[in-house]
DNA sequence: AAGGCTTACGAACTTCGTAACCATC
DNA sequence: GATGGTTACGAAGTTCGTAAGCCTT
């Protein structure tokens, strides 16, 4: 059994078992990887992918649990070289960051103009996505850790460690008739057309869950993954917005008014999420405690040793 | 990096980073060990050991590192092995037992009995050991699963699976005073030398413990790890046994009489332990749940997921 | 007919063991 | 001087890519 088997064997599994893409992918040929399959199949006794004729139909019952094992031993063979850089350059490194567009845009800048200012030498990569996308990064280790706010917590594989609550603005144009309510109710809301985050992201159930509560169904004319492109819209008059209050700057936005609608829904917690398999570089720990203050590393290290769920 | 590497590393750790040794175990050459040890300190750019000249001193702080996740890593690649027997030689295979004279001799007979008219073709191997000796076989992966009462919690890398609860006995010679008194209480029991297990082993804590509670100090003068020698020189006369209670048979041991000493000592929980990383044989489950009806292979899944302390 | 997997085969590369050498205890 | 580690080098064994063949859709 060689590791070169099993990298071979996990690629083609996440390119649906297609030995070409894999292939190519790996840059070698397809051959290659053909008959190492063969031969770790031969080696272990049992068919990894079920074949009809010559073309890979599925994966077989066994197949299935020997990749998820494959997937483990190389996710620490990865550790292994993190391990070392840790030690070798222990300034420089990278740290790939997988969130959402309002992360990136609101939340996150002022933590990494601090990090960059401490860590001068790593070498940042943000890659934005759905919480899904996000989540799916961390769990194939493309990225180190993810930010966002909802479903998240499906993955069994990730540990999503709570960083802070935050709830929704309304905005509207200057002068709308909303302005003039002592308390925004949601039923005054609703006699407008709404903007807001696309249905997978952001705290959007909340929103939802909300109107249904008071047995109302908003008319939601307009969905966005962007705060900035609802902000757009809302200025274009097609109707109110609903944000995180986060994404709303009086100074920058002149053209738009804000209200609070923090009593209307609940609230929403903004999690990061590290995989529990994956060795984290000290400076990912740093990060993580300067974009939370109440997590470090000890408390880091004991969500990960008594959670399994 | 190969795997190939790693276990030559592995090993080198488990025998004292004696190459020469490692070697042997691995039925190569020593130069091999050598060189491959070097170019996977080479490709990841640390020293893993530490040299004074040309000789292996220690482990260095990376190396220790390494040489957990490499650990892990060659675990994982058994657990493929295992994995492909468990779908190829669905009868066949390998039961390990890790656990203590008392279990082995009083405990498991009857459960292998049934095991092995279930699984015919089951191979059984039996070692036995101090708990802490038994549950480094199971953490090595030398063996499967640990029966045993003490010490076994230690092990992070070990769920312990409460199994039954016991107490002791007193033994005696017939016509001994002990015989007459009404109740047995500690003080009577403190008039005589005793003669019980060795403190590493099978419940030994809780007797010191119960003797300590009520400021006595028990004149233990042989200790052993076998019931069977204690009751030999309970028959010589040197004195009264301790033993668990599923250790005396009336009927076998003849020239001894029993005396129930439950109210004496808290009672000891026999655990069955796995390894928290292995995968195991669907008999194993079988075997487990034949040893202790409560746990079957949900329950266990369960408790390999939810706890990780 | 195209896409996709396997077989065949020789070139390039690894790994291993023997032997010789060097360092520490 | 004995034990333990490294270097050198040729033999044996792997892995890879190209080319050719074969099976599905």
């Amino acid at each position: 059994m060689k590791l070169q088997q099993l990298r071979y064997l996990c690629e083609t599994a996440r390119h649906d078992m297609n030995l070409s893409k894999a292939a190519k992918n790996l840059h070698t040929s397809q051959p290659a990887i053909s008959k190492q399959i063969q031969m770790l199949e031969n080696e272990l006794g049992v068919d990894i992918f079920l074949r009809n004729g010559k073309r890979i139909v599925q994966i077989t019952p066994p197949g299935q649990l020997i990749i998820e094992t494959a997937t483990r031993m190389l996710r620490d063979a990865d550790n292994l070289k993190k391990i070392a850089q840790e030690f070798t350059n222990e300034a420089g490194g990278t740290l790939t960051i997988a969130t959402t567009h309002t992360q990136a845009r609101y939340a996150l800048p002022a933590v990494i103009k601090r990090f960059t200012a401490r860590y001068p030498k790593v070498k940042l990569i943000l890659r934005q996505g759905s919480p899904m996308q996000i989540s799916a990064l961390v769990t194939s280790g493309e990225a180190d850790v993810a930010i966002a706010t909802e479903a998240i917590e499906h993955f069994q594989e990730l540990v999503m460690l709570p960083c802070y609550e935050w709830n929704r603005c309304v905005i509207v144009l200057p002068k709308h008739p909303l302005l003039k309510i002592k308390k925004l109710t949601l039923e005054a809301l609703n006699q407008y057309p709404i903007i807001t985050y696309d249905f997978a992201f952001t705290g959007r159930s909340k929103i939802n869950q909300a109107f249904a509560n008071c047995g109302l169904e908003p008319n939601v004319v307009l969905t966005a993954i962007d705060s900035d492109i609802i902000k757009t819209y809302v200025e274009l008059g097609l109707g109110v917005g609903i944000l995180a209050n986060m994404a709303f700057d009086a100074k920058r936005d002149k053209n738009l008014r804000s209200i609070d609608a923090s009593h209307l829904f609940e609230s929403s917690t903004t999690r990061i999420g590290i995989s529990r398999h994956s060795y984290l570089r000290s400076y990912i720990f740093d990060f993580i405690e300067m974009f939370a203050p109440h997590l470090n590393y000890a408390s880091i290290q004991a969500r990960l040793e008594n959670s399994q769920s």
